[in-house]
DNA sequence: CTGAAAGCGCTTACAG
DNA sequence: CTGAAAGCGCTTACAG
């Protein structure tokens, strides 16, 4: 099923259809024929080929967002719906694929050949080279250098460590002074763990108090014996990498007979649905997805049309006070 | 950047550097034309353009899999993993597209032309018949009937009704005769849904317990007012949509100041971490994950060879006891 | 063992 | 207002 069927059946020629077919404007084809056209290709359920219709204009209308290895949660979720609605309206496909190694990466890219990569994952910088000399647009994040110096051009960095120190901020302006951050034991996470681990410190340095300690806490076990060694070494505040893990160290506080806030603040990051509902319902982080998502489409839009990108939103996070902290 | 450019680097003609770059078997070249060629493709970065290989060859490397619109979970992403991998070893590569409405599903296997459509979200029929017109491989559910007949073929509702009765039946064993289902409000969810009741209607029936009551419980208040109401009219048992429902339900109790599983036994689904941290630790419904990813995978292959799929593995989720029921 | 040529299905200058 | 023709980059019978 061609475009030839349809010009056959239509009574016309290729280019005819593809005229009418493409809406292409400065062409005028009568509305008879129109119709006609319309109508053949609908009685014919011809659609055109993707593959001819990609090597004859040079770029397809896929748009690849590549994402962490699991796991991801509701605000890549909501990044990600926001892109694909916005992208839409330009008659873009999002493709989301969940990346491994580079090598996979390099694969991907050349068997789909999209307009655009999005990265909700950083890439390396040969990655990135590659991908621009391919003349694919490369949106999102560089991995950071290897000394520790944040990544730049993206905002991420600022963005994790500013969580970090909202959270001890919050347990700090509640008088605690000796404070844990609960980290995850997740290597796929590990970059925003870190990001966050730093900001913690420097708020801890920036308000006077003690250097605070870290430990990795599972979010599917309660953390009893962390907590214990907490509370033996004087720590009265967590804050933790996100609400799962704050959910396990609530359960390792009563494994340990704490109360909380009483004995042990404790803040997550988040607010997912189960922060209502917890015993006590949890004080965390939560980001506002909306502005994200925003500038997520817009850093693509920009990229897309070749000018500058918006600039990060400065420190969008904040906390939402409940009972636990 | 085209083959031809290989070709006349390496001194030899587009068709060798094909033969070679493809390791096309049956051909002989010689070894120091391969290396030749390899050097010279390596040394332009030349990357063979895949909207016209996929011209050529009729098919792309391309599987499109459809999701349901959010939320999704750790058991479809465990699912998609298992995939991926599977595929990747006959070199096709997963694209995950969050699906919104049938417009867009059309447009999207147009502009993808992908090899097969995987669907975890179920497709209409005009979209399974089109794509199929098309030559794609179609796997995964079809819409139920409007009539609440089963969709046919895939097992789906067979298996989430199990998940239903197997909560019924072990709230049963436990003595119970008045069962609650907390179902969830999130209109996207509502085929598991409605399955899952229709499950524990019938394990009710079966067992000669009362008639079940069934209300819409939110995952992130306290389903004070509803366990409540639950309690007011003998009811002495929660099978909930899953974890994160039971959890509301769990603050729910609270609220309503009842013991657990005292005054009321509640059970929940997928064991997600929060289940093992949860006060009390939540009694659930887990699924042998690698089991649906197996025959996921089994399925697709089997679509894409051409050749009958396996069957649906029989009732495969169990339960995991804890202390809320 | 290697190359010239056809053709996949489309879009778009160009000619009429 | 419409059509014949070129060409996007690849693979693969076919000829040598």
């Amino acid at each position: 099923m061609t475009s030839a069927d349809v010009a056959r059946e239509a009574g016309v020629s290729r280019t005819t259809v593809s005229y009418v077919l493409n809406d292409t404007p400065g062409v005028s084809v009568s509305a008879a024929t129109r119709e006609r056209i319309r109508a053949a290709a609908a009685r014919l359920g011809y659609a055109p080929s993707a593959a001819a219709r990609t090597l004859r204009r040079g770029r397809s209308d896929l748009v690849v967002a590549v994402l962490p290895d699991w796991p991801t949660g509701p605000v890549i979720d909501a990044l990600l719906d926001h892109l694909t609605d916005v992208l839409a309206t330009r008659g873009l496909f999002v493709l989301v694929h969940h990346h491994r190694d580079s090598r996979d990466l390099a694969d991907l890219w050349r068997a789909v050949t999209p307009r655009a990569v999005v990265g909700l994952a950083p890439f390396a910088p040969a990655d990135v080279a590659a991908m621009q000399r391919a003349g694919i647009q490369v949106v999102g994040s560089r991995e950071p250098a290897g000394d520790g110096t944040p990544a730049d051009g993206d905002g991420f960095d600022r963005s994790q460590r500013g969580i970090g120190a909202l959270q001890v901020e919050h347990l700090a302006a509640a008088g605690h002074t000796r404070v844990a951050v609960a980290t995850t034991g997740d290597p796929r996470l590990r970059r925003f763990a870190d990001a966050r681990w730093a900001g913690a410190r420097e708020a801890c340095r920036a308000g006077g108090l003690a250097e605070p300690v870290r430990a990795t806490v599972r979010d599917d076990e309660p953390a009893t014996d962390v907590v214990a060694a907490w509370r033996a070494a004087g720590v009265t505040a967590v804050a933790a990498y996100n609400d799962e893990v704050a959910l396990a160290v609530l359960a390792g506080a009563r494994g340990a007979r704490l109360a909380v806030p009483g004995d042990l603040a404790v803040i997550g990051v988040d607010d997912a649905p189960a922060a209502r509902v917890s015993a006590p319902p949890l004080t965390t982080v939560a980001q506002p997805v909306d502005a994200q998502a925003e500038h997520l489409a817009a850093e693509v839009i920009a990229a897309l049309d070749g000018v500058e990108p918006p600039p990060f939103p400065r420190d969008p996070a904040y906390v939402v006070v409940r009972d636990s902290a």
